[in-house]
DNA sequence: TTGTATGCGTTATCAA
DNA sequence: TTGATAACGCATACAA
């Protein structure tokens, strides 16, 4: 095995109660002392056993994260953003991926609570329908917990999401504003929150404007599908404006529509929702929905370590505002 | 604290030890007694310590994982297939990203050794030049490790790479065979392992036909420096083939020359690499390189268990292929 | 088949 | 200012 506070204080002659207290600079031991341990520490190569340092000491420094997928960037981003922002509060993070399966999602935050974490980051899988065991499980669990980007309403934790509904909402006016009149909605399944939530804006923006739209489910959130199905729709079933629930599916609409030799925007609006690398690399700059991820994850690890402090951690919600960019610009009406 | 074998040992009126027998399903302890102990782990809320199991055990059961960065579909997709592949090994993973820093790198290799990770696999930054301090602790370390993806060529370790020079050359001769023979490529800058490899790909398929092509460096491998590139370019220097060493390149390059009026492929050819999520969201089809992502991350894994077991691990290249789509399909040459 | 004793590497409590 | 000793929770060699 390695070198340990035992072999350095042999080498030293002094005992390994000395070591330690020098190693982590105790006033109580001497200026020369603590010098030669350190110096041989060095020397040595010693390494400190954190397993050793955990056991005693009661606690892990280890913080969980737990996300629905690692592939889109925004999860990308919250992995990121959180472990770096958390090693500097001096706590190490261990990464669980859900693979966006409920049960992965369950394994993943019992090993995490078996390997002693302090503390959990949830951003859950939430799709519909949930196992009522696994959300009791969650309730139960004595590991503090906050949902971070989305949540599970069952149960009763402390959150801090995104405001996905008002983004959508705030979007949806703006464009009714513009004076369009039919619209159509491309989202990809009924009975995910953070997606029943957008079409909820949605419905709300255009019943302001007296105006009610369609939504077209195209199965997932994923490019084919989105693409196949505005590729296909009949002619006269395209609305002046299609928003999408996320700017992969809005870059979707907008190459199926150039397939189909139509312009954008000047025939037809395509607006998406994220404001990622995705709207970024669209041919025309895209109207989307800007999401602070900067503040979500501040606020997130914040969260957590008032739970971890016993402070009480209250719910915040980070606004999302619209941006109008040249996919949408007003033009004449023709449908 | 938790419940531990202590308590569960007084509970039952056993000894300690053969509550920690029957645990483990050591035939050594009676069906009944093992049944009767279980029974109560479960009741109580009993949950192992990792920790004091490993402290006593000498290993930990984590390997590390370090990557340059996460954000781009490749390291994402690293990071996930991983996990789960060594989860089923039985082996936690310990991610760490490295914000494309070398320092940060070295941090979290440090980081990593400390906190007795059995072995470590090393996606590395890959910059020029390196820090030479490094190079030699990295040698020097006593960690089990692989290089994932791309290496260090100063170290001498185990590898597991793509053939990206490979995959660059059979583009290039696909598309000199095609009769194209004014050619640019887009790299992001010099000195980064990967990124020249990439360029003596291309370099030697050109050579190959008696063509010397021209490189393009942007200064980073992002969207916006491609595009602006492309856009300002000349249009006297511009090629009949656009190649990019990677997709989100080939997609400003085809965005650019669309603001320009010209259209992809019929009078300019666009290519990318990596076939990755990119790829798929071109308005038109992409030329690019596959890479084996998945034959990739099981290499990876196999490798470093070979090392944790003893063995000797041989350095290992995926092979990569030219696919040829639409933007690149030929059309008479007019440049 | 079960219990006792010991040690893993570290920190904490007391004495010296 | 330092040293001896006892924990932390678990696994195991050996004794019963």
């Amino acid at each position: 095995m390695s070198v340990t506070i035992k072999d350095i204080a042999r080498e030293l002659g002094v005992s390994p109660a000395t070591v330690s207290l020098a190693l982590n600079g105790s006033s109580m031991i001497g200026q020369e002392t603590t010098r030669r341990v350190k110096e041989a520490a060095e020397r040595m190569g010693y390494v400190r056993n954190p397993y050793a340092r955990s056991l005693v000491k009661g606690r892990t420094g280890v913080l969980g994260l737990v996300v629905a997928e690692l592939r889109t960037p925004f999860y990308a981003t919250l992995v990121q953003d959180i472990s770096r922002a958390a090693q500097e509060k001096g706590y190490e993070v261990s990464v669980a991926v859900s693979d966006d399966q409920g049960a992965t999602e369950w394994a993943n935050m019992r090993r995490l609570v078996q390997h002693r974490v302090e503390g959990i980051m949830l951003s859950p899988v939430n799709t519909m329908p949930r196992d009522p065991a696994y959300m009791r499980w969650l309730q139960e669990m004595d590991v503090p917990m906050v949902f971070a980007g989305s949540r599970y309403v069952e149960v009763d934790a402390p959150f801090v999401t995104l405001d996905i509904y008002g983004g959508m909402l705030d979007l949806t006016r703006r464009l009714t504003a513009q004076g369009n009149r039919k619209f159509v909605l491309l989202s990809g399944a009924e009975g995910v929150d953070t997606m029943d939530q957008r079409v909820a804006g949605f419905r709300a923006g255009l019943a302001e404007a007296g105006l009610a739209g369609q939504v077209w489910y195209t199965g997932d959130t994923g490019y084919e599908s989105a693409y196949r199905r505005v590729l296909e729709a009949p002619r006269e079933e395209l609305p002046q404006v299609f928003m999408c629930i996320n700017d992969l599916m809005a870059l979707a609409a907008m190459n199926a529509l150039a397939r189909r030799g139509l312009r954008v925007p000047e025939d037809v609006g395509v607006a998406g929702f994220d404001d990622g690398v995705f709207a970024q690399v669209s041919p025309v700059s895209l109207t989307t929905v800007h999401l602070d991820l900067s503040a979500l994850t501040g606020a997130i690890l914040e969260a957590m370590l008032r739970r971890l402090n016993g402070e009480r951690a209250y719910p915040a919600t980070i606004p999302s505002q619209a941006i109008l960019r040249r996919s949408t610009e007003k033009t004449e009406s023709k449908n």
